[in-house]
RNA sequence: GCGGGUGUAGUACAACGGUUAGUAUGCAAGUUUUCCAAACUUGAGAUGGGAGUUCGAUUCUCCCCACCCGCACCA
């Protein structure tokens, strides 16, 4: 169990602006939360870190971004529909759930049809007569396509991204005249009715995704299945600087894999409520293409030249969500320590995650040529990293702690000396200790 | 969705069926300050929403919403 608390997580993020609960004023929503000036930040740069490891740096990954609103057909041909939409009952005295058109012996899903045949029926588990009455639980969002609403119109938020990669597969192998092995990476919003949103930004109603879906022949699926698991593996250790202390890995036994996969295994992360599922890395042998094969009567199957053979690709999939992921940063980095005597809270950010990058103060406000020369470091930083916070409120111990609480590496203080012999101090924000830099040096120091 | 609990400034807490809802911290402005939340002055800032009981409700009751803890769910 970690030993950092959810509740000091959601005050900082809340306190320093890196997420804010949906529609606040309005009483919130449950599931759906906001990212504010700094989350953004630290979202938009692991998401780039990844589309930078999975796409930019391969020559055989393609990135699509597909429409949130798809042909419902897809989501048949997914399994998703079908999947969303049994009848289910639950036990009033002993909590127990059952499939409702299993209790009725029937194939019918009509809820009213299936009410009457549930008269009388006792709870298969505890024997009492106290099923509800049979409802669906349909974890997929519906909306409507054009002004009117009814059945005709009826269209559905996607669950998972995964769908239009697939639906593409074709049109992005043959337009980049791709050949097997290659991968389609995307990264997008996904909807979920979840029954019950947990734990702050871990299971959500929106969500984001990141996710990379690699075709192969099967032959090769075993040694593709273990890369993928490794790259999983080590992009969290190394890409983002999490420890390893706080990842292990979770096969998936026959009771809980999806209805797709032949294999999974998932990366747990070490959340303030426990190791919970951050990555995973499933085998989804041919379901899918097959299905959107059979549903939509198109061929897609996959043409070797060289062989002269024609197959429906195995899918390797690499799927992790980002609102996670932004989490797992998070409690990864956050520490809280003794300093003189106080108590101080520090983000640990690997430095090229962190929402700014450096901050520069002058060591005095009140004295004018140090904050002019301190204007001219922040804007030479500036122009350089972007990401650069100037603050000269309080004192200077007090910026030190504001900038470790967001996880700024590095504060740059202009000083007396450095009218002197235009040198600053750069503040560490790990070790708290400083080092005097040439401000010609900063920009190569820094980074 | 079921059961239990909790909702007061940005954050963490206090109080009360009745004067102007208090403290700390944070925030903002100013004075000061030659490196780790110093000091002083000033300022802004809250009873989740809606009904009901009552002369009067932040306080009691009900409904809704949100959050927390179990269970269930988790493609």
């Amino acid at each position: 169990m970690s030993n950092v608390k959810m509740e000091d997580i959601v005050s900082l993020c809340k306190r320093r602006g890196f997420v804010f609960q949906a529609s606040e004023i309005y009483g919130g929503l449950a599931g759906f939360y906001d990212y504010g000036p700094l989350g953004i930040e630290l979202v938009n740069k692991i998401k780039a870190e990844w589309w930078q490891a999975v796409v930019t740096e391969r020559d055989n990954i393609f990135g699509v971004d597909g429409a949130i609103v798809q042909n419902p057909k897809l989501w048949e041909a997914s399994g998703h529909v079908a999947g969303f939409t049994d009848p289910l009952v639950d036990c009033k005295n002993c909590g127990a759930r059952h499939r409702a058109d299993h209790l009725a012996g029937t194939d019918s899903t009509d809820l009213n049809e299936l009410k009457e045949l549930l008269e009388g029926i006792k709870c298969p588990t505890c024997g009492k007569q106290e099923l509800t009455e049979p409802r669906t639980y349909n974890m997929m969002m519906k909306t409507w396509i054009g002004p009117v609403e009814d059945n005709e119109s009826i269209a559905y938020l996607r669950p998972e991204t995964a769908g239009s990669i697939f639906t593409n597969f074709k049109n992005v192998q043959e337009t980049m005249r791709a050949k097997l092995p290659f991968g389609i990476a995307q990264i997008g919003k996904a909807f979920r009715n979840e029954i019950s949103p947990r734990d702050f930004i871990f299971r959500v109603r929106e969500l984001e995704q990141m996710e990379m879906q690699y075709f192969i022949p099967p032959s090769i699926q075993g040694s593709v299945y273990e890369d993928w698991r490794s790259f999983a593996w080590s992009f969290l250790t190394d890409r983002l600087g999490i420890s390893k202390d706080n990842l292990e890995w979770h096969e998936h036994g026959d009771d809980e894999r999806a209805h797709y996969a032949a294999a999974a295994h998932d990366v747990y992360f070490n959340f303030p409520q426990g190791f919970k599922e951050l990555w995973g890395t499933h085998n989804r042998t041919d379901y899918d293409l097959s299905n959107h094969q059979r549903v939509s009567g198109k061929d897609l199957q996959y043409i070797d030249q060289e062989k002269n053979e024609r197959f429906i690709p195995y899918v390797i999939e690499s799927s992790v969500g980002v609102g996670r992921m932004f989490l797992a940063v998070l409690t990864d980095a956050y520490h809280e320590e003794e300093i003189n005597g106080d108590k101080r809270v520090v983000l640990k950010l690997k430095p090229e995650l962190a929402p700014y990058r450096v901050a520069v103060s002058p060591l005095l406000k009140n004295k004018p040529e140090l904050v002019e020369k301190a204007r001219e470091v922040y804007d030479i930083l500036k122009s350089e990293f972007g990401n650069v916070m100037w603050d000269d409120n309080g004192n200077i111990g007090k910026r030190y702690r504001r900038q470790d609480e967001i996880g700024t590496p590095y504060c740059v203080v202009i000083d007396f000396d450095t009218l002197e012999n235009n040198t600053v101090t750069v503040r560490d924000r790990d070790t708290t200790e400083q080092q005097r830099q040439q401000i010609s040096d900063l920009n190569e120091f820094i980074r």
